[in-house]
DNA sequence: GTAAACCTTGCCCCGGACGTCAACGCCAGC
DNA sequence: GCTGGCGTTGACGTCCGGGGCAAGGTTTAC
């Protein structure tokens, strides 16, 4: 199989094979014409590739599960390394989603004391009648 | 006052104060050497733009906070433009966690059962006795 | 035979928020 | 007068995951 029909089965671009070959993640073989020729275990390869980015995996995230399947074993986790990477992952998702919380509550205050803020200044100084002016 | 101490005041560097200056976002007035020059007002709206920023906020999504306080508003989020921005950043955000969370259990799915898999294998093929052999 | 569709390498491009030089000007203290 | 510590501009580097294009070779379909 060559690198056009490889990332159209796997969803993905020709450019994104060639920098994963550039990265040694995803080496190929040559025809004898200079083609990149892929097997079946590549496109396996590469759909553990894709399925962990899109878990949010950097590319070197990805590296040990690669290795761990082209090492013979069944799943790209079936290594140590690979729980390993799952537990960093784990505790990185953890942090990040701490803090965007922390970060959501301090703009809902920001973003609710700035709209009391302008309520209590309309009910003061302008008309404050018009909770009735619109139907 | 001029920009390393500004910077120091602000607790960022003089290299983000260029770059701000750059985008138009806290221009400095010049001293006859060319220094730039700031006052009290501009380490007000730096305090605003380092504050949205620590929350999330990219540089140009701090720009109507720091136009309305340049107004004379009381605070940066006194302006129906800045309001709109905590909006369009509460969704952001709330869309942002909900995809981290997501990930978080896709993760934590794929880890226990790569435990569980190696638990499995480890007491089917191995000693199964393990269990007590260290205290 | 020839045009379309594929492949190759190599190179520059993106965004966001700066970091990190280089090469120089200005000013204070001693 | 000299050193050290500020300041200036400009340009390039960083990170990441590729996108896009050019100039050429190859294969495939008609």
């Amino acid at each position: 199989m060559r690198i056009g029909e490889l990332a159209e089965r796997a969803g993905t671009t020709t450019r994104a094979l060639r920098y994963y070959e550039q990265l040694g993640l995803l080496p190929a073989r040559r025809a004898v014409n200079g083609y990149r020729a892929y097997d079946e275990g590549d496109l396996r390869l590469l759909r553990e590739i894709r399925t962990l980015r899109d878990a949010g995996f950097g590319l070197e995230e990805t590296r040990p599960f690669v290795e761990c399947l082209r090492a013979g074993h069944p799943e790209g986790d079936s290594c140590p390394a690979s729980l390993e990477v799952y537990e960093r992952k784990l505790a990185e998702l953890d942090d990040c989603i701490e803090r965007l919380r922390e970060a959501r509550a301090r703009v809902a205050g920001q973003f609710e004391r700035a709209v009391r803020a302008r309520d209590d200044l309309a009910a003061s100084e302008g008309s404050p009648q018009c909770e009735l002016t619109e139907e």
